[in-house]
DNA sequence: CGCTATGTTGACCCGCGTCAATGACCGTGG
DNA sequence: CCACGGTCATTGACGCGGGTCAACATAGCG
């Protein structure tokens, strides 16, 4: 991981994980610290102090807290746009690694204070930016507690597409970027679940798998069926 | 359900979910409508414009999300000073049932919006707030997506021990607000499960349950044990 | 008092985890 | 160019934790 200072273009140049509208912000952009991460380098660990924000730029990251024990769990993924490090705490209470080889933006957290605290329009993205991510973590909670493999499956690959392509009215495919055993430690299951549900829904021609990360969207309609959305 | 119009103490008068410290802001608190919700009634139902913030006073409450075939999750629960309806979205995602009787105070989602364009302390607060609540629904995903039954319970009965009296060291007891099913709903099981390992823990004199809904906790080092907590 | 909602307990079963074997892929070195 | 080793995905056999179903107990409440 290497981390030199740069100014960037622009603070929130990509789309947010809440679809909310660029905020262009030079004042932000000079402190940040341009941060390289290759595939499964850890960012920051659970327990530092937690200094900076992070935003990403390229690549793909997870958001992952382990039990004293071993077991492992994902709270999230982190595409281009997201944020890492919001926190009220004065330690990350998880770690960020890299799925993918990443670049990322790295802000002091007095940083962010300031800009919240001068900047009107920031302060209400960021606002914003919460409310989505509590709210997107919710949703994740109803699929953990109350959906079986196939559904949390099915309405994993379709926020997957949402994500790559929001609004899209039918999703054609995604590629999957990180491993079967993220996807696992996302969904709450075992590698070999999520490879059995995997090739169940080929088999039942719901989706097909070219290469191993790359599936397709054969009937949509029937994933939107199994993925028990809400009322 | 009944609401007038009120102005009251104050706003935040109350230890907030995140803890933070309480804001006196008599500029929201005159747009505040009081609510007295019975048992079991619905505050707000999933899918209704989400036209305002609720604040709680008194009583308790479950934020409840179902899926279309009955399937029900209940998110979290809220106690006096916790807030609902923080969100983007247009629409709530989820509804909001008391589980005791409850006064609630209702503010007009603009006004809350002023508020944090207008009151940088009560704008600061509300971002740690809403900080707090992903950091805890977090801690929830893990609890869901990989402890077992027992240490859902365990890490259940801790965390309301730790709303009861925040920063106690040797929790005592606590008082179960909510039902059997309400418990289940939260931690992702069933009536049943929820009911054997209660007696399972008493058996082995962790617990001790002198009315149905009356915690006691024998051996609080136990439970902390048992209850899995992070790394 | 009896009625209904809620909690407990037991018997059985099934979805998914566990364990193990095999296969596919890929970078490295001879 | 191919042999080799390591990582990752798939598939099968089996077992268990917790869900399901049913009976019973208890507690409010008219």
């Amino acid at each position: 991981m290497t981390g030199y200072h740069a100014p960037l273009p622009s603070l929130l140049s990509r789309p947010a994980q809440a679809g909310g509208s660029a905020v262009s912000d030079p004042g932000l952009d000079r402190y940040g610290s341009v941060i390289l991460a290759k595939r499964n380098k850890t960012v920051v660990a659970q327990g530092q102090p937690a200094d900076y924000v992070i935003n990403v730029v390229t690549g793909a990251l997870r958001i992952v807290r382990l039990l004293p024990d071993g077991r492992r769990h994902i709270s999230s993924f982190l595409l281009p746009g997201d944020f890492f490090g919001l926190t009220e705490s004065a330690q990350y209470t998880q770690s960020l690694e890299a799925v993918a080889d990443t670049t990322l933006i790295r802000y002091p957290r007095r940083s962010l204070e300031t800009l919240l605290r001068t900047n009107s329009t920031a302060n209400r993205h960021f606002f914003n930016l919460l409310c989505a991510q509590l709210t997107s973590t919710q949703e994740d909670l109803l699929l953990l507690g109350r959906k079986n493999a196939v559904e949390r499956l099915a309405s994993f690959l379709l926020a997957l597409a949402e994500r790559a392509s929001p609004g899209s009215p039918q999703p054609q495919a995604v590629d999957l970027l990180m491993k079967r055993g993220d996807i696992a430690d996302y969904l709450g299951m075992t590698v070999e679940t999520v490879s059995r549900i995997l090739t169940q829904l080929r088999s039942r021609k719901i989706i097909d798998l070219p290469t191993v990360n790359h599936v397709v969207f054969l009937k949509p309609g029937a994933l939107r069926q199994l993925c028990a959305a809400s009322a």
